[in-house]
DNA sequence: GCGATCTTCCAAAGCGCTTTGGGTTGCGCA
DNA sequence: TGCGCAACCCAAAGCGCTTTGGAAGATCGC
């Protein structure tokens, strides 16, 4: 059943039937009602291809994912991501193509669907500080937003957390109860989120003049085995760090587990802050993993920039959109003060 | 720059440009190649919404992820899965349409999907005992494939693995170490994987005429936190089970967690097996987490879904193809000989 | 009662591609 | 020389929708 057979069985010409069921006021509403009536009973949706190519909208919106490095893993917290974005894309009526490609592909993947007008536009998940994707996206033209940002933040729209808040806020709340060896178990090197986490955990040492020890920083995929594997080697010093300040819940487990194997214990021994995205299988209020964390939900994050990349798709000339949000922390059994 | 554009300023007709492109025959060597080199300068790129709208293909596949019940969650190994699926669909030239719809909503994604001609197949996840999607794509005469089974495996395409043999295997390894109270705590109730999971744990029990205790046994949606809180509750009882068989890693993590919390060692004190499906991001080898587990590869199942689907987008008229994996059991350091 | 103005509808022209159904051209062969 | 057959290329007709530019009929003001 298409447009022109629809047409037809109501004796009405395709332009009428296609004005009824968009809603353009040209057409009495005693028509319109027959015209909706009989779509439905004849189960009529409008070709999606069709309706594309003749508006020139795709409404699509593209999200490639590259694998990141040898490892060749999607991140784990853009499943949530994607979940929050995803219900803005179905209430908005967009679709979500997701695409995934290997690691230096990520430019052709852009190219291909921007010039072959697959998507309206692209959102741009998990930025190194240098990302050639924003440069490459704006010469392409397309409407994009960024999740985080590069080192240099201007000239196009991103959402982010306030990192480095966050993390002064978090390693300020171990060095207050009396932590001084406190261990950075960061995200990937080269990911800004990284470099500005960092920063963060450095500003507060800088603030009291305390210095960093170097070698108590790490960063890698945020894998559980990662957390593990960091904290074991660490805890296995002379000079130990008291206190982890990690990236993400899933090494942060990885780290509890190192903690319990040495017989130690969290929140007495040992304590922990992470960063809490929310995850909706690693829950960490007080019935579940109990990590001290500053938080930020990112499904809610997801949500969030669906909802600004459309706005930016619908006014192609409203100048860069750039939200920043704050993080809370929350205090969980996770931490203590530092044993003496 | 579109094909009628590149056709001019190469002195050709639409038809060459488009048949040199696609590679048909009826071209000479000699003016494909000036065909793609002029292609590549202009950077040319067929406009997709009209290739798709003049070959009737969409060349997109759809996935529709219901999110489950009151926590509305998307279910943690999706990601892999979708990873897997996804290197396939970028191999074959396929795009992958994601839809992230609420509970009820899924029956009429999937009508407006196929209706509007959005999608050439779709992939569906997480099925129940008695799904009724089975039935509805049936009825919508579009090539599915469903990854996992219903209670009645018939007449249509599906892979899955051998879930009954799967615990069934890990019900006897952790009866042969002498564990007789054995708890349960397995996927949420209706998915068709936990009931199979549970049937084989129940005819490991029967072949050596023990009685199965229905209240060792239970299932929700698989978070760390549930794995917490069912073995928290279970190890408080008098007649508290020695062993747990867990169906996935995260919530075994959850296990472990309150198996460490009662100052109990897995391994010694309580052993435990998990279904790994070989997460990227809680890797269960020597390294890793180390549980003993009964394991199969999510992602390889994801491209190995994504091609048989493509298969039977391709060649319509084959049957029904079905494909059962079996799992290995791994030993790992979460199991040992009852404690007397 | 009549031109002006809505209201309601239509025919037809795209959107950018694929594909059908020919046309040329050049070559081998009798 | 003339015929048949490849090889190569083209014009034009879709694919199913939206949208432009009217036209016909109804309504209104005076």
């Amino acid at each position: 059943m298409n447009l022109r057979e629809l047409a037809e069985s109501l004796g009405l010409s395709q332009t009428t039937v296609s004005r009824a069921l968009n809603g353009y006021p040209e057409v009495r509403e005693e028509t319109r009602a027959r015209v909706l009536a009989a779509a439905r009973a004849a189960n009529y949706a409008p070709n999606s291809r069709a309706q594309r190519l003749a508006t020139g909208r795709a409404m699509t919106i593209g999200h490639v994912i590259p694998l990141s490095g040898k490892t060749e893993m999607m991140n784990p917290i853009f499943n949530d991501f994607l979940t929050g974005a995803g219900e803005t894309y179905s209430r908005e009526g967009y679709d979500m193509l997701l695409k995934i490609v290997g690691d230096n592909e990520a430019e052709e993947a852009y190219r291909t669907l921007v010039s072959n007008g697959s998507v309206d536009g692209v959102l741009v998940q998990g930025p190194q500080s240098h990302d050639p994707r924003v440069a490459f996206l704006q010469s392409l033209g397309i409407p994009f937003l960024v999740h985080g940002r590069t080192a240099d933040p201007t000239g196009y729209s991103w959402l982010d957390v306030a990192n480095i808040r966050s993390f002064r806020r978090a390693t300020d709340f171990l060095l207050d109860l009396g932590h001084t060896r406190i261990a950075l178990v960061n995200g990937q090197d080269g990911f800004d989120f990284s470099r500005r986490r960092q920063r963060g955990y450095e500003d507060a040492h800088a603030a009291r003049d305390l210095e960093v020890d170097p070698s108590l920083i790490s960063g890698a995929v945020m894998t559980e085995g990662y957390g593990h594997s960091a904290a074991t080697a660490l805890l296995e010093r002379e000079d130990a760090p008291t206190a982890f300040l990690v990236s993400s819940v899933i090494p942060a487990i990885g780290v509890r587990r190192a903690v319990g194997e040495r017989g130690l214990k969290l929140g007495r021994d040992i304590s922990l802050v992470c960063f809490d995205d929310v995850l909706s299988y690693l829950t960490n209020d007080d019935q579940g993993l109990g990590f001290t964390a500053t938080r930020s939900s990112i499904r809610d994050a997801g949500r969030r920039c669906a909802e600004i990349l459309i706005e930016l798709i619908r006014n192609p000339d409203t100048g860069p959109i750039q939200e920043l949000w704050e993080t809370e922390l929350t205090v969980g059994r996770s931490t203590g003060p530092c044993p003496t």
